[in-house]
DNA sequence: GCGATCGTGAACGCAACGTGAACAGGGCCG
DNA sequence: CGGCCCTGTTCACGTTGCGTTCACGATCGC
């Protein structure tokens, strides 16, 4: 994980010890200069800024981000209660902030919240594995770039099985799961959606769903040893 | 400006206050299914949902709009300090929180910082895909230059879809979404506005609503990348 | 070699979808 | 007030896709 950026250097004790408690990884960072040159090769992984007493430091080294002078994003602000009127007209310069002095967990939650929506807040919502591609959103499919043409049946079993690799599956399982209620004469259903879905796959990846016998079926993660 | 949804029904006295002070308009909602019955004509501006006792009407509200039931952005959270345990997992649920009891200049800087983001990100008169253009403030629609001649609920379909563009959505989505309110019969009504606008859209560019079957319509080609 | 298990091909039957037309309500104009 | 037109909704019918089933051959374990 890309380590935080922290401003002022030295950041107050709490938060140095939250960070710390928490794994983070983080850089104390004085001013903008000294920030340009400290930026790890890989960029930032974020940064917090405590707005205090020098607030035209913070606000400084909040527009030098903003402007594209330091790989930082997302930004959080630490800011006192009797401050909160600077936040106005500032809006493009944050994306989030919390009061400070501040609840721990508070703290904490927001910076899982600002990094899960920087990952995986605006991608789709995707399952993938090896080269296959699954966009729950389209209802489409994909293996090696090139787009699967799946029935509802066969998508939702591939879906299922996707989400679960490794794990074998009787037949009656995913009747219940995929299928969604309880099947008494054919089982066999389920073998014919697995040519299908095998046969659509292509000859390359029809290894991808592993037939474990006497058992059921398995995606992924069976490399023959490999 | 579009009403804010606010739960529970009624809401905590300080939240109403700081709303009214603030000049915001809002209506309290219990549930879903009133919040769903009482969908302004041009949606919700913003939810805010208190996360109280009863934490499950809110999260399952919540649940609720993510899953595109209500059309509301952003949303934010009240939540009690010792309930932040309950943010965790549950990231795709809201954009923002703050701590109950709250600063009142805390929960306005939100406000206004949330609404910002938004606006900002989303504000365009026109949607645009591909050749299709919609022109949100005259109501108009053209394909390649020449304009079509829809109807109010051919328009509202096609805008709504047109805004989400690659997504699926299903019949039980679009009535509540775009014709707002819960239906019982006729959920082949949508199908009769998704043949009539194929019609207008002409014969080649009839595709850019495409059937997903046993699922729904989707308008346009997938978007894999972002 | 025998039974159990699974792959394969083809056929059936249903439900989801497209299509055309008719119905009902509302606004407009004469 | 009574026509007409526009529009949203519903119904009936035809078609196709596809989920399911069956029969048979192939393969594996014992």
């Amino acid at each position: 994980m890309e380590p935080l950026l922290v401003h002022p250097d030295p950041p107050p004790p709490e938060l140095a010890r939250l960070l710390d408690l928490g794994g983070h990884t983080w850089k104390p960072v004085g001013d903008e200069r000294t920030a340009i040159s400290e930026t790890p090769d890989d960029g930032w992984g974020g940064a917090i800024v405590v707005v205090g007493e020098q607030s035209d430091a913070a606000w400084g080294l909040c527009r030098a981000i903003r402007k594209g002078d330091l790989p930082v994003e997302p930004l959080l602000l630490l800011i006192g209660g009797n401050r909160l009127d600077e936040l106005d007209l500032r809006d493009e310069l944050y994306d989030d902030f919390c009061l400070d002095p501040f609840h721990p967990r508070e703290l904490e939650a927001r910076l899982r919240h600002l990094f899960w929506r920087a990952g995986s807040g605006t991608a789709p919502e995707l399952v993938e594995y090896a080269d296959l591609v699954l966009n729950l959103e389209t209802y489409q499919a994909a293996i090696a770039g090139t787009p699967l043409d799946l029935t509802y049946m066969e998508y939702e079993l591939l879906k299922f099985l996707a989400q679960h690799p490794g794990k074998v599956f009787t037949r009656e399982t995913l009747l219940s799961r995929v299928w969604g209620y309880e099947y008494y004469g054919g089982a066999r259903t389920v073998d014919v959606h697995i040519r299908r879905l095998r046969a659509k796959l292509g000859e390359e990846h029809a290894s991808l769903i592993a037939t474990v016998r006497s058992v059921g079926y398995r995606f992924g993660q069976s490399r023959w040893g490999v």
